[in-house]
DNA sequence: TATTGCTCGATACAGCGTATTGGATATGGC
DNA sequence: GCCATATCCAATACGCTGTATCGAGCAATA
């Protein structure tokens, strides 16, 4: 049809520069970027790939199947993940502060850690780093060690990230989320049904997660330490 | 086309015996038993309502959303979760083990533990029992404690079913995990990048799942003790 | 009884991950 | 040097998802 105008009345075609050069790394960074603004739901292969201006199936080059981008973009964050400090305590710590902080920053991470085998180089590196940090104490003490703080990291991330989302789903605002489940937890404290639960909820400690987060942790590793000198 | 024939020679309709009465409960035991048969991905409201013999759409009678489904459903296992013993002690430790084994039971709980705010009855029910029992402790360490092995736990179910998954995934055979992740990790542990986490693979214990959550939970639970008796 | 309102379920829609396939391009044979 | 063949890549297609929409059938009211 467009061929029926001579060659001088037809427009140059928009120059395509090359069918756009990928790789791993330009994928996983327009995923990562896609979950950052709008969640693990909004990594969709289509849309990864509309970002990237290619067909969703060019992306099949180099990934097999969409969990393995997904494995990709956790050993990205991984690479963000390093321990430092001296002592096994202060190792420790940093691990689970570094985890932490790479949660807040990418919050579909909390969705991601610990859902699949991780066994990339970033995600095998940080391990390395932790255990040669560990200075020589017995193997027996501190594998366990690593994987229960890892442990610990991973549900207490996901709380936390799971109520900073049910906070900022009920507005913008301030404590509007007590707006939408308060009146619900209210009447049902109300029914005297779970009376000690409600004690708590009105009389115990109101702890920011900066603290909660820090005092479990703390909880761990004095445990640990007690194992150790014994 | 089937009312050409007279009625006598039409068969019967075969007698759906009532517009099958329905329930969250039975929405609920429907999702279950599909998600315990084969996974959360197969649990879609397609064939929860196949199961209940009804259209896809009667389901919104009973919820609003798919993951209110997904809701009922934990809060329909944590009815059979609840802490036993004397002791503060004990009753967190018999917390953590029923929420183990309600996962192991439930694999797909491991995928949703954590991941959304859980408010129903028998979850409050379940708190409140751990609350009441834990004898008056003062709230300042009761609190943060029972958070602590909240996320340690969630963290530990989610690491233990995901091995757990890997392994069967490679072959129902015992360790043929090994022979999938097996020649990729000598592979990798052969370039010496990552020399101390290869000596923990060659030296490390190896220790069952049991013991390994044992001990992260002692050591979780030492630290607590600690702190409340000073 | 006629009409209105409502409820409920079939159909429809937009999006998903990925298998398949058809066409353009590069390569080898005569 | 030209044609047949093979190869690779991307557009189309499939089966599935969660859920909005809408039309038919029924109950209740005027």
């Amino acid at each position: 049809m467009v061929g029926a105008m001579v060659v001088w009345e037809r427009p140059e075609p928009p120059d395509r520069p090359v069918p756009a050069p990928l790789s791993r790394e330009r994928l996983v960074r327009a995923a990562i970027q896609l979950a950052d603004a709008d969640g693990l739901d909004a990594v969709s292969l289509r849309k990864v790939a509309a970002a990237l201006d290619v067909g969703p199936m060019r992306l099949y080059g180099y990934i097999e199947t969409k969990e393995e981008l997904l494995d990709l973009m956790v050993d990205a964050v991984y690479a963000e993940i390093r321990p430092a400090g001296d002592g096994w305590r202060q190792v420790l710590r940093s691990l689970a502060e570094a985890t932490r902080q790479a949660a807040r920053q990418h919050e579909w991470l909390a969705d991601l850690l610990g859902g699949r085998p991780q066994l990339g180089p970033n995600t095998l590196a940080t391990g390395d780093a932790v255990l040669a940090a560990m200075g020589g104490v017995d193997l027996d003490t501190v594998v366990p060690a690593v994987a229960a703080v890892n442990a610990y990291v991973v549900g207490a991330v996901r709380r936390e990230i799971t109520e900073r989302r049910a906070e900022r789903a009920s507005g913008i605002d301030i404590k509007q989320f007590q707006r939408v489940y308060g009146p619900y937890l209210e009447r049902t404290f109300a029914t005297g049904r779970f009376p000690a639960l409600a004690t708590v909820v009105r009389d115990g400690p109101h702890l920011s997660a900066d603290e909660n987060f820090r005092i479990g942790l703390d909880f761990l590793l004095d445990g640990i330490e007690a194992r150790m000198s014994s």
